[in-house]
DNA sequence: GTATTGCTTTACGTTGACGTCAACGTCAAG
DNA sequence: CTTGACGTTGACGTCAACGTAAAGCAATAC
C-alpha cells in the first residue's frame, strides 16, 4: 500500500512519492521502533501529517545511509555527524575547510577497516585452503 | 618491564617470554578490565602463576585477532566462534565440512562489509572531490 | 618495620541501541 | 457506531561491552 491519499495511482518514480513508517520500516527491514529511534536521535527528520510520519526520498537516502553505516560497525551520533557533513552547507572557505578535514578524518579510519577486512579475508582463505586439503587427504585413504 | 622472574635478560623473541596483564593492556591500547572481559567472555584463557595472570604468545595472538574483529564491529561472542573455529580439531571429515560451512558463512558477511566500506569510501571521494571544485572557484573570485 | 605498587576478585554502574508494553488517537470498513 | 488496522507518545526493560569503586593479597622500596 502506497501512503498516496490523492486518487493518483502511485507512481513509484514520483519525486513527491511519500511513505508511511510502516513501509520504510519493511522496505529497510528494521523495526517501527528503530526507525523511530534514529528520529529521536536526529538521523532522520520525516514530515508530519497532523501527527503521523511522513517519509520522502530524502528520508530513505538517508536511512540507507543509516543502516550501511550500522552495518559497517559505527556508533548512530558518529553516523550523524557524517551524514549532517554531506548537507552542511559549504558557503565559506572555513567551513569548507572544515568539512575537509573531517572527510579526511573519515576517510584514514576507512581505509583502515579496509585493511582490518582485507586481513581478515586473506587468512580466511588461508584457513580455507588448508581445510580443503586436509580433506583431500582424508578422500585419497 | 618484563615478566621473567628468571634471571635471563629478557629476550623478545624468546617462544616462552610471558607478558602481565598491565603489558598486555598497555601493548594493545586497551584496559586491563577489558582484558579480563575477554577472559570472562572465554576470548583468551591466559596461565596462571599462582593467581596472578601470565599471558603467552598464544595469549596475544588471539588479542589481536580479537580487536581486529572488535574494530570491524563484530560481537564478541561471535569473535569467539570465529577464532576458536581456527583452533577447532579437524580430524574427521563431518567435522572438515562444518568448518569449512562456516568459512563461507564468514566470507560472505564479510565481502558484503567490503562492499558497503567501498561505496561509503567512494562516495566520500566523489565529495571530496565536490568540496575541492567548489573551494577552487571561491579562490579564483 | 610500613608504605607503595601491582595484582586479584566481587559487584554494582553506565552507555548505546534498541525491545516491549501501556494507553490512547484516527480513519476506513462493515 | 463499533471494530480493526495502523498510528502516536511515554516509560521502563534488556543486552553487550565495558567502567569503576571497594577491599584484599603479595612483593618490592624505603
Amino acid at each position: 500500500m502506497t501512503s498516496q491519499t490523492t486518487g493518483s495511482p502511485a507512481a513509484p518514480d514520483d519525486p513527491s512519492r511519500t511513505w508511511t513508517i510502516a513501509e520504510v520500516a519493511e522496505e529497510f527491514g528494521v523495526t517501527h521502533r528503530t526507525v523511530r529511534h534514529y528520529e529521536e536521535l536526529g538521523l532522520i527528520s520525516p514530515d508530519r501529517r497532523g501527527t503521523t510520519r511522513v517519509y520522502h526520498r530524502r528520508d530513505r537516502t538517508r536511512l540507507a545511509l543509516v543502516l550501511r553505516g550500522r552495518r559497517l560497525g559505527f556508533p548512530l551520533d558518529e553516523i550523524r555527524t557524517i551524514i549532517d557533513l554531506y548537507d552542511a552547507p559549504r558557503g565559506r572557505r572555513s567551513q569548507l575547510e572544515y568539512v575537509l578535514s573531517q572527510i579526511d578524518e573519515r576517510r584514514t579510519d576507512l581505509e583502515q577497516r579496509r585493511r582490518d577486512l582485507d586481513a581478515a579475508l586473506a587468512e580466511l582463505e588461508t584457513f580455507e585452503r588448508r581445510c580443503r586439503d586436509d580433506l583431500d587427504r582424508l578422500g585419497r585413504l
